[in-house]
DNA sequence: ATGGGATCCTGTGAGC
DNA sequence: TGCTCACAGGATCCCA
């Protein structure tokens, strides 16, 4: 809908959720030319957990939705659907379509960047980013686990490692390839770095198939919610039993991030001696013994 | 090198 | 009914 079709006008409600770039890479105030007034989108573009709308002439806007943000078609015939929390109006008409697309993010952990071209997003902010987690090949998902002797689950969720997993497709990964959180992420065997890879591409298109997770406010691009809970395995199921063994899967903290685990058919690879944590000169303990020492929830 | 805690922010639900 | 508290999809910083 958005391809081909031309921003009107754009209204930048809150001015802190928008940064803008030069292409020396320096800050500078965001003006509505940065956010593409007047220019005809010409494709977009996704990386991780980030997504741009490019125009034709060079500049873009990068996006990224954090925890609450929504990015939101709605046809210039409806009333505008929820006014609260709305940072960012652009008005777009094309041949088909005539209407505003909005951004909207409540906990403001979201945001707009903006950039001069696709080769200063990158030299700013793409190139920190691992390799997109939708088309990761097993050799370099193995060769970047490898360098780290942190927990998988921390592993997987820095976006510099592999791009595009969060806390949810993160658990109901390890989940699907039997692996579990704590497991040190250069200690698991070749054939379950070519398992997770296999796992990781197929868990992320059938919750893409299903429009996202919506666990509490997620909507997609047309103000739908995503049906993907209904398929989580481990995710927002604490306490209930496992649906592959039936033993109670247990929520433990990884990295602060609340986990869901199955302590039964989630193996743990913890390599032959783990120093955990790496600055105790006198305690050599296993990941086991870690989880013993976890507070029960 | 790594984890923990704090921080940014609002909404929701539980418990009292 | 109204209050407080904990927690939630993310990411970064400082400190130990």
């Amino acid at each position: 809908m958005l391809v081909g079709a031309r921003v009107r006008q754009v209204r930048l409600l809150r001015r802190d959720v928008a940064h803008s770039f030069t292409c020396d890479g320096s800050h500078h105030r965001t003006k509505r030319r940065d956010l593409l007034l007047g220019d005809t989108i010409e494709s977009l573009t996704r990386h991780g957990k980030e997504l741009t709308i490019n125009s034709g002439t060079g500049p873009l806007i990068c996006v990224h939705l954090g925890m609450s943000g929504q990015l939101w078609y709605q046809p210039s015939r409806l009333h505008l659907q929820r006014r609260d929390h709305v940072h960012c109006i652009w008005w777009i008409d094309s041949p088909t379509i005539s209407g505003r697309l909005v951004f909207r993010d409540p906990r403001r952990f979201g945001g707009l960047w903006t950039f001069p071209s696709t080769k200063a997003l990158h030299a700013t902010r793409w190139s920190r980013l691992g390799p997109d987690a939708l088309s990761i090949g097993t050799q370099t998902l193995r060769r970047r686990l490898c360098q780290t002797r942190r927990p998988i689950k921390a592993a997987l969720l820095d976006q510099h490692v592999v791009a595009g997993i969060g806390n949810i497709y993160a658990d109901e990964i390890l989940f699907a390839a039997q692996i579990h959180p704590l497991s040190i992420s250069n200690s698991i065997s070749t054939m379950d770095y070519r398992t997770l890879a296999h796992t990781i591409h197929s868990i992320l298109r059938r919750a893409i198939a299903a429009g996202g997770s919506t666990t509490h406010d997620y909507i997609d691009g047309h103000g739908q919610p995503g049906s993907f809970a209904k398929c989580h395995q481990v995710y927002g199921r604490p306490l209930q039993p496992c649906l592959r063994c039936g033993q109670q899967l247990q929520s433990i903290k990884v990295i602060q991030r609340t986990t869901i685990v199955c302590p039964k058919c989630q193996r743990i690879f913890n390599g032959p001696r783990v120093r955990w944590p790496s600055n105790n000169r006198t305690g050599v303990r296993t990941a086991i013994d870690h989880i013993n020492k976890m507070p029960a929830k």
